[in-house]
DNA sequence: ACGTCCTCCTGTTCGC
DNA sequence: TGCGAACAGGAGGACG
């Protein structure tokens, strides 16, 4: 599940490989990965350079000449960078050839992923990523706190909504709150301006630490496609009925708003069952 | 305008 | 053991 950390990665890596390319062709073997028709996409993309591969939230950007294409990798994206004729794997839907014989795939088991063309003048302003609220690291307290005071969700909640904070995704909202000592139940309209302060401050050490881990764990690409790293070091997601490492009580997991959410009952005081 | 539920998908895990 | 149901999850869309 890559999230803000894993996308910096797979950006990283992609970057030292497809930048000067140009695109000769598409094939697409599931069209609805594509947004829009795919002949437009195709006949749109043709003969452009991609410049740079740049990140915003969860979204990967790759500059073009005229276009962005933008991307997102929802579950289980994947790209590969590989030679023209090696065999097309099960679940590569995507395969845009570049010249000198290589090949910049897109793999998703679950097909959730999205790519699309954007006109690069203006695509920060138009959908999808005019949608998007500010990352972590930029935004403020001021802006964070307001933004939860207009909402009746529950803080684990609103930090999955990237309209309100991007790049956090459900694995790094239940480790932002665990390492924050918040209840994931509170509304985040409750939340005091100290306690948002907390959120932002842990929610950039963890993700930073994250793409730190990335870095240095993302040595096999090419031929087993980028997948971003997989979490070491997690305190509570995916840790149910694990002891937990500060205090030792059993993490618990529940559903918040139709999402898995793991928490330290203890350390975060969460007293109503 | 906001919250809730559904949809998109397939591989894995769970329950009978 | 086998097979269907439930689950996992990001985000957009429908609906109230």
């Amino acid at each position: 599940m890559p999230e803000l950390p894993e996308v910096e990665t797979v950006r990283n890596t992609l970057k030292q490989y497809v930048i000067n390319h140009r695109v000769e062709s598409v094939d697409s073997y599931w069209d609805n990965i594509i947004v829009g028709e795919v002949d437009a996409f195709r006949e749109r993309i043709y003969g452009q350079v991609i410049h740079d591969v740049k990140r915003l939230g969860k979204f990967l950007i790759f500059e073009l000449d005229q276009d962005v294409m933008i991307s997102h990798l929802r579950m289980e994206g994947k790209y590969f960078y590989c030679d023209y004729h090696d065999p097309v794997e099960k679940h590569t839907h995507v395969c845009i050839h570049l010249d000198k014989g290589k090949d910049l795939r897109y793999h998703d088991v679950r097909k959730f992923g999205k790519l699309q063309l954007v006109d690069k003048s203006n695509y920060l302003e138009v959908e999808p990523l005019n949608r998007l609220g500010k990352e972590p690291f930029h935004i403020t307290v001021d802006e964070l706190y307001s933004a939860f005071q207009k909402t009746s969700l529950p803080i684990k909640t609103a930090l999955l909504d990237q309209g309100m904070i991007a790049g956090i995704g459900n694995i790094y909202a239940n480790e932002i709150c665990f390492v924050s000592k918040i209840d994931p139940y509170r509304k985040a309209r409750d939340l005091s301006k100290e306690e948002v302060a907390l959120i932002i401050e842990k929610s950039i050490y963890i993700l930073n630490r994250a793409i730190e881990q990335g870095g240095t764990s993302i040595h096999t690409f090419s031929s087993n496609g980028i997948t971003g790293l997989f979490q070491q070091q997690l305190f509570v997601h995916g840790k149910n009925n694990q002891p937990c490492q500060i205090c030792g009580s059993l993490i618990l997991k529940e559903k918040i708003n139709q999402r898995g959410t793991y928490y330290c009952p203890t350390c975060q005081e969460v007293k109503k069952k």
